[in-house]
DNA sequence: TGACTATATAATTATACGCGCATATAGAAA
DNA sequence: TTTCTATATGCGCGTATAATTATATAGTCA
């Protein structure tokens, strides 16, 4: 049970962890620490972006950093991330499954009466109702 | 290790848990099954953004859904949610220690030379940087 | 000092998102 | 049928977000 107090933190924890760029960047300090242009070389995209992400993983305390030089190295904070991802790795990866199931048999249920009346096939027009 | 393939959708369902009224929705079904109203009074939401929510936390497969009679009744899909949210709430909790804390320090530390050179306080400019 | 490297930031633009309002739709009851 | 209740959906607005480009900042080396 997540308190009320927290609520909006905890959202934005999510949040950060939405996008496709910064779990790249998660997965790439998962093989160790990195600097910048590292991961910018590894996931072939543009330096100011990657920094753009960094930034905001930083703010949400999912990497720490430190200078080294002139390169700033970037390391996981708590490797609890991955058991999240790990987590939601596996109840996508059934999703994904279920999605390309549906996709093969008849597509976009929408809401209607529980047997399918008015309706031409038996498909009951909102997804999960019967 | 996320896969590229799936990278995506994990990142949509991350997305999708990273918004406070939807992490509310599933606070209340945790309490146990709630029609779209009861989730409505619980939360003293409008009943359309509920019902928008529920679609999106559907579609992510987050919840399911039966009709009964003229109430839709809302179910958790797979309370390994849950575990997501206890698990994310902990560091939070964590994370939000340590912002307190430097809010009551100085504030608004920004990227310079890890000794703090031609700065007038003694705080490092990047934050986490030496 | 000046040139070079690494990283961050600002400005811009395009897109996505959340909310409120009005309305449509489905089922139940009369 | 009509009416009522419950739920979903379309629209418009304001805001947030991500990517690109250009630029600023910090540090190293000569």
């Amino acid at each position: 049970m997540i308190h009320e107090n927290i609520i909006d933190l905890v959202a934005r924890r999510f949040q950060v962890l939405g996008e496709p760029c910064r779990l790249r960047i998660l997965q790439a300090l998962q093989g160790g620490d990195r600097s910048v242009n590292q991961i910018v070389a590894e996931l072939g995209a543009t330096q100011p972006n990657v920094s753009k992400h960094l930034q905001i993983l930083f703010d949400a305390e999912f990497v720490t950093r430190d200078r080294c030089g002139n390169n700033i190295i970037y390391s996981i904070t708590d490797p609890v991330v991955f058991k999240l991802c790990d987590l939601v790795c596996r109840s996508t990866a059934r999703h994904a499954a279920h999605v390309q199931k549906y996709a093969n048999e008849g597509r976009s249920r929408k809401l209607t009466g529980p047997n399918g009346r008015h309706r031409r096939s038996r498909t009951s027009s909102i997804q999960g109702v019967h």
